[in-house]
DNA sequence: TCTGGGGTCCTAGGACCC
DNA sequence: TCTGGGGTCCTAGGACCC
């Protein structure tokens, strides 16, 4: 999670023109993009989620959620499953139960990927100071592109259609904060513009985990102080919160409650940690099941490295993670001297974690990261110089 | 009918160095 | 011999987001 630092002491010698910063949301997207190759199931409760599998079909070769067993969750699901009582995050059986006669289909995340390039560059001609947020969202500073706001906005909501045929939501706002909570108004489809002064009527009746970086643990903390509007949240009283939520992140909620964000847009970022890891069919046991789960880690190294490779980067710390029967959680991690990139010293360094770890119970999941990477290429260019040493001297090993 | 996979950031303690 | 701080790196865990 990431929350601004206190607000800005310095007195502003003059106010700064308002920012006009948009958040834009593609509709149900996963769902939505799968609508436009089988454009049959539109208007029909369609989830994405688990594995692509052999599973029964009916008769236009489409599975049903009812004849889902195993573990999984749903990616996304068509407004028409939603009501349903169908969210992204639920477990699919959960689902199932819910909305038996449901599409299921597995996801394409290399089509979600390809459309989601295809719309940031449509927006990117007409506006292209944008912050990636992910596979389908982003924020888009509007400050200094020209025209009216509303019109900027449907300008950019159309050419995202035109590019993808797909609809998207758009909050226009001085901040990022407010955005990504004006997108959500009126969803789908929905365009929606704030002011500061809209604050009180607009904002303050949503629920707190409605704002961005208010997640579950929070919630249910404000709710046992009897704050459950982010109007309540703004109505509580700063040292109370910090008191109770540490200095930092109480002094971000009282701020973030007032609707106050002066984060920029992050334009380019490096990547910090990339990462693989698998949840079994069934529950593991490390001695018992002790060669299938080498060959799942083992496996894991392999697409680790072929991750590494292709984005160019080179791991200084080699990280496992494990999560065991009852979902508890565990991680280990290994720097290395030299760093690493193929599958053999990843999974070498793996290793290493691994004779840290409690392996007493059952596993569900196995995961590796690379962490601290630095880029191949700069790597090279600090350790080739003039005084290069790769190459063994003609003179190497005569006696003096 | 439990709970995917890929990330970021924050906190906090201990080691180690100055 | 004792007593400090500060800074940085490493490691582990956890909250949160898409």
């Amino acid at each position: 999670m990431s929350f601004p630092e206190m607000p800005n002491q310095e007195p502003q010698a003059a106010a700064s023109p308002p920012r006009r910063i948009a958040h834009l949301d593609m509709d149900a997207y996963f769902a939505s993009v799968e609508l436009l190759r089988y454009p049959e199931l539109k208007g029909q409760p369609v989830v994405i989620g688990g594995r692509r599998r052999t599973a029964a079909t009916d008769a236009q070769g489409f599975q049903r959620l009812r004849s889902y067993a195993g573990r999984g969750v749903v990616t996304t699901a068509t407004y028409e499953a939603r009501t349903f009582g169908v969210r992204s995050g639920m477990g699919l059986m959960k689902a199932a139960a819910l909305a038996p006669d449901a599409i299921l289909l597995p996801g394409d995340y290399e089509t979600y990927s390809r459309v989601s390039r295809t719309f940031k560059a449509a927006v990117a001609e007409l506006a292209p100071c944008i912050e990636d947020r992910g596979i389908d969202e982003i924020y888009i500073d509007l400050t200094d592109v020209p025209g009216e706001t509303r019109d900027l906005a449907q300008r950019l909501k159309n050419a995202v259609r035109q590019a993808t045929g797909l609809s998207c939501s758009i909050g226009v706002t001085p901040n990022k904060l407010l955005s990504k909570l004006a997108s959500e108004l009126q969803k789908p489809d929905g365009l929606t513009i704030l002011g500061l002064e809209d604050i009180p009527t607009r904002i303050w009746p949503l629920p707190c985990a409605a704002v961005n970086g208010i997640g579950p643990k929070a919630t249910v903390k404000l709710e046992g102080f009897r704050i459950h509007t982010i109007g309540e949240l703004a109505k509580a009283d700063p040292g109370f919160l910090m008191e109770h939520f540490g200095r930092s992140y109480g002094a971000w909620l009282h701020e973030a409650a007032h609707g106050r964000d002066d984060r920029p847009l992050t334009i380019s970022r490096e990547p910090k940690s990339i990462s693989r890891e698998t949840t079994f069919e069934r529950d593991l046991h490390p001695r018992q099941d002790r060669e299938e789960l080498t060959r799942i880690l083992l496996d894991l190294c392999e697409r680790l490295a072929q991750d590494l490779d292709r984005k160019g980067y080179l791991a200084r710390s080699v990280g496992i993670k494990l999560r065991f029967d009852d979902f508890s959680t565990v991680t280990r991690d290994h720097s290395v001297q030299v760093p690493v990139a193929d599958a053999a010293s990843l999974r070498d360094a793996a290793r290493d974690s691994l004779k840290r770890a409690p392996l007493d119970r059952k596993l569900r999941l196995l995961g590796i990261r690379a962490g601290s990477l630095v880029r191949e290429v700069d790597y090279r260019m600090q350790h080739a110089g003039p005084d290069r040493v790769a190459e063994p001297s003609l003179f190497e090993g005569l006696a003096p």
